[in-house]
DNA sequence: GTCTATAGAAAGATAGAC
DNA sequence: GTCTATCTTTCTATAGAC
């Protein structure tokens, strides 16, 4: 009852602060969110925005940290499928995911500031990527286990590469806000098959 | 003799504000490059710059279209080449390429100016990604001609694909600012080998 | 913790002389 | 075209009352 730290209470205002701030930071960018339009949006005095964070950054790195975790809880596919459908639903879900506004706009400031804060790409590598990667290749390995793909090739080079076909052309369009190219169902059907013709066993 | 065109006369003073600009822009990003420092860095006062540009936004365009334009004049691989050593040969160029300490600074600051800067997004796109895209589906398209690859699949796909696997992983962390994962000759030869098991006709 | 009010610095852009 | 000097706005951050 006597202590008060400060994670550990999510205060009404903390959370109001948190909601503005990652609806203006991913829909202006880093630079472009001021603290005051932060306050405005929070419907909070400025002074009471430092109360709860050190600064602008602190504040960023918490939202990130939020948004990382709430999207990459990634379900694995059933495990009775076959690989091409366990293929087809990763990219589908990983797409699903990385096609959002919102996740899009996140990876866009991160890439931003990333040269001038390296603390921060890493955490979200490490939160985000990393955990989406390591999923894909488990299963692949799970499916070079069952003799359904070749086994003499690394799971995770197949992962990075899979969802490296998987971030080409349309993802890329849509990161830079350009009009739509080749569908996204044609993409992952695309990479699927260039997968199955190289390593699958049928 | 008359004609005083802005964009003909490279005058000492223009190149030195376009050398100052480039150097800030991909070094601190867009929004941590004040008119101050380029002017300081040109050895040169603020509202000359504002006498050959008409503002922030237009100085970076024309930085961008300059660096875009030098680097991806892109020569295509001997036509003798087999597949294998096509993709090889341009897999090496495109990452040289991208994997640039400015090619990937001027890349950061288009996706993170690309949600409030369309155009921008747009001419970096036109003049850079899809010039390589095509040098690349060209010689698969050339490759299928001569039988080296199988044909019941689209040229363009297949050069997104590669692109996309080049992209991945190892360029992905040099991107956001990390230490190396896997090293960019592995990369190239799981990328190559993928392809070729896939679509490569021996 | 929360507010009002403001400090203090820095930005983009321009006026006017030469 | 080029400069010096300055305007105007906006930003992050804080002091001090409650």
């Amino acid at each position: 009852m006597t202590m008060t730290r400060t994670r550990s209470k999510p205060s009404a205002k903390r959370e109001a602060i948190l909601d503005a701030a990652q609806r203006l930071f991913l829909v202006e960018g880093y630079a472009a969110t001021s603290m005051d339009a932060v306050a405005a949006g929070a419907e909070v005095s400025k002074a009471t925005i430092y109360a709860h964070f050190e600064g602008k950054d602190q504040l960023f790195a918490a939202i990130m940290h939020r948004r990382c975790e709430a999207s990459f809880a990634f379900a694995s596919p059933d495990e009775s499928f076959d690989a091409e459908r366990t293929f087809t639903t990763y990219a589908e879900r990983l797409l699903g995911l990385l096609m959002t506004p919102d996740a899009m706009a996140l990876y866009r400031v991160v890439v931003a500031e990333s040269a001038r804060t390296p603390e921060l790409a890493q955490a979200f590598y490490e939160t985000g990527p990393i955990r989406g990667k390591a999923a894909i290749a488990a299963s692949v390995a799970c499916l070079q286990a069952r003799g359904e793909l070749a086994t003499d090739i690394d799971p995770l080079v197949i992962a990075d590469q899979f969802i490296g076909m998987l971030r080409a052309e349309t993802y890329h369009r849509a990161l830079l806000g350009l009009p739509e190219g080749r569908s996204v169902a044609k993409t992952i059907a695309a990479a699927v098959q260039t997968l199955m013709r190289a390593y699958g066993k049928r």
